[in-house]
DNA sequence: TAATTGACTTCGC
DNA sequence: GGCGAAGCCAATT
């Protein structure tokens, strides 16, 4: 916890806009270590935090991750946000999936 | 300090 | 399309 990587992944989920969302991977590689989605997956779990949107942090190809059990609490608030998601899917994620375009300040 | 685990990703069968 | 194995990183025990 409290480490440079924790804070830069918490600083780039934080700038996700809404509507749109981001892989495990893209978040890590925006952190500064592209084979990190796993620790940006434990960092999510114990992060919780409501000024960072960890339902916008998705598995790749459009995937949602385990985040809220069975029942998929991302997908609803995705789909509230006007991410469009079927059964548990990103619609289409290259249509969503943000790029990263208000980069942190490290 | 070392080993295990996990909200991951990608390739192969 | 589903299942398994290998690879990578941080947190936890």
């Amino acid at each position: 916890m409290t480490s440079r990587f924790e804070s830069r992944v918490l600083t780039v989920v934080r700038n996700i806009p809404p509507g749109r969302v981001a892989t495990y991977g893209d978040v890590a590689k925006l952190a500064g270590k592209p084979r990190a989605a796993r620790a940006v997956g434990n960092i999510m779990r114990g992060c919780r935090r409501p000024d960072v949107p960890c339902h916008r942090v998705i598995a790749a190809g459009g995937r949602i991750g385990g985040y809220g059990g069975r029942e998929l609490l991302k997908r609803s608030l995705l789909a509230a946000e006007g991410v469009p998601v079927s059964g548990g899917r990103i619609r289409d994620l290259q249509r969503v999936r943000w790029h990263g375009r208000k980069p942190a300040k490290p």
